[in-house]
DNA sequence: CTGAAAGCGCTAACAC
DNA sequence: GTGTTAGCGCTTTCAG
């Protein structure tokens, strides 16, 4: 017997069905006798649940969708660590997707999801998806959480990092360690996130008494390695060097730090870095400042935003902002 | 209508649930008039099949289970891109599920696994499995396959990567380049991977003229970035330094780089290096040497013994070894 | 070419 | 305390 039901279990504990669904749920009154003689057949007979029926008779999959481009560093995995842990803490399970860019696939990832009836669905920063698939979602009723990604017209909760705060103090440590020549080395701002980074470097240069079009900023098109390498060239080509670099991403400093490899110039001896998010800050040589994402807190709040719209879906829209720490490294020399 | 089932397409449509089937499968004959209305009804009622009423129904899931270690570098995520890739190409989906190290997790994974009825695992690397959990995989006639790990006793197919002669080139590599003094740097041999690398390694140096209790041989308790460090430390502190380390893994390399790098050590200058595994060789600095593995070969190979077994459960058991490609980025220097 | 109907395994009333 | 039974939405014969 490959696959033993429910009505097998009843049969061989001499009981029925809804008595074996009792104990297996610890539900209702059912006497020790009858307990431990399902326990036994089900025991026995290595049972265990069909999930498919249980969900086609609940309409309840206790699932919770997540979406989420590849992406070279583990942040997004961090991420789905952290959902999977408070989604199981909360009675639910992460059903993580990972949307590949070949073909068909991103637009189906949705229609996926709601096969499988997720409840909810978490969308990862850039997994953006159309008007249809968020038209589907609406429909069908399924609360819908975005990370750090906004769809104002939308009735979807989104859940943003304080990166204005976050990039003015990294900033502000270069300041206060005594630099004034600081060069930006980060994406353009194409996202809300990418603005912030911009802007949060900015004020802070301008707190510091350096106008805006003094400032030095050299813009990349993704957060690729290349092109981390690529902008500390020009900033060591121009005619007054920086003397420390903020880069808005881990990936962009080791690209850039390549390039100081290659040029002899040290850390921070000869120019200090501090990278952003913590991805892989650590595992460089040497070990970078950089901004450390608050996940714990993202996890618990992306959740329980999840379960309230669970509850009630019709809930006004909720955002929440979350922290940065800031993680020293001494890349920051002190001038 | 937040649901609408076969039942509303089948009304709204003029006709039976049997027809609607037929036309969402393509499958026997359908006339166009009813296949025209069929699928103006899908559209208008944005109807998306239920998968658990079909799964329940067909016993078939379609899924294939992942089961991994969370890990800090990307090797396991990259497996699953490709596993995922080639599920789909072959009509199934992967299932990718992170094994967190706390708590009673463990041992539920597989449990979840047969709940969702998946109709295959694939076992990544150390997410072991206990003898219980075998015994409900083989009741349910589920087939697995291990990636990196063998289990003799069971039949259950393995897949590995060459790495006793991925070992041996990387070290033939210093050799021929004219290093003598070469150490390795690499996990103590707990698994038949790491006892492959290390023997690899031992052969190459034989088969140089260095005997093997001449060799310079570093071993670390797992594959974390302060092993890496540590390791160099004490390569560095020898009386006689080694001219060129081999890493048996990335991550070690870049701990070691770290220790290199507060040594004012050049790369290949003052010492050659290599990892193994590709995983963040490319984001070092400098970016080092390193193996290759054969991931699209990996997907195929992985999703092609699946899919035999399904189809007859009782096959012997498979085997397959994949090979490295040797990346070269100019980290060893010639002597 | 099309429809009716019998399950798949489980849950949740509702009886007893 | 326990059992019966009616679905959940789909696939799949089997008749027409």
């Amino acid at each position: 017997m490959a696959e033993p039901n429910m009505k097998d279990i009843a049969r061989l504990a001499g009981v029925s069905t809804a008595t074996v669904g009792r104990v297996l749920h610890n539900s209702g009154y059912v006497s020790e006798e009858a307990r431990e003689s399902v326990n036994r057949a089900v025991k026995q007979l290595g049972y265990v649940p069909n999930s498919y029926a249980r969900t086609l008779t609940t309409k309840r999959s206790g699932l919770i969708g997540s979406m989420f481009l590849e992406n070279d560093n583990n942040l997004f995995q961090t991420m789905n660590k952290v959902l999977t842990a408070e989604a199981e803490a909360r009675g639910y399970k992460l059903l993580p997707i990972q949307v590949r860019s070949d073909a068909h696939n991103e637009a189906d990832v949705v229609k996926q999801m709601v096969e499988l009836r997720v409840d909810a669905l978490v969308i990862i920063s850039d997994a953006h998806l159309t008007d249809d698939q968020f038209e589907l979602l609406r429909l069908r009723l399924i609360p819908v959480v975005a990370i750090e990604r906004n769809y104002p017209k939308r009735e979807i909760d989104n859940i943003y990092f304080k990166d204005f705060e976050g990039a003015y103090e990294c900033t502000m440590r270069f300041i206060r360690a005594g630099h004034r020549r600081i060069a930006f080395l980060g994406p353009r701002p194409f996202g809300k996130t990418e603005a912030d980074r911009l802007e949060g470097f900015r004020w802070a240069m301008m707190d510091a008494g350096v106008p805006r079009e003094r400032q030095m900023i050299y813009q990349t098109e993704h957060y690729d390695l290349e092109m981390g390498f690529q902008g500390m060239e020009n900033l060591l080509a121009l005619p007054e060097r920086p003397t420390a670099v903020f880069c808005a991403a881990d990936m962009l400093a080791a690209g850039a730090m390549q390039a100081l490899y290659n040029h002899r110039l040290r850390i921070p001896e000869d120019m200090s870095i501090s990278g952003y998010d913590n991805t892989i800050a650590r595992h460089l040589s040497p070990a970078i400042n950089s901004m450390v994402p608050d996940m714990e807190k993202l996890g618990k709040t992306a959740i329980d935003m999840i379960v309230k719209r669970i509850r009630n879906y019709s809930l006004p829209t909720q955002s929440a902002y979350l922290a940065f720490d800031y993680m020293d490294r001494g890349t920051i020399k002190i001038i």
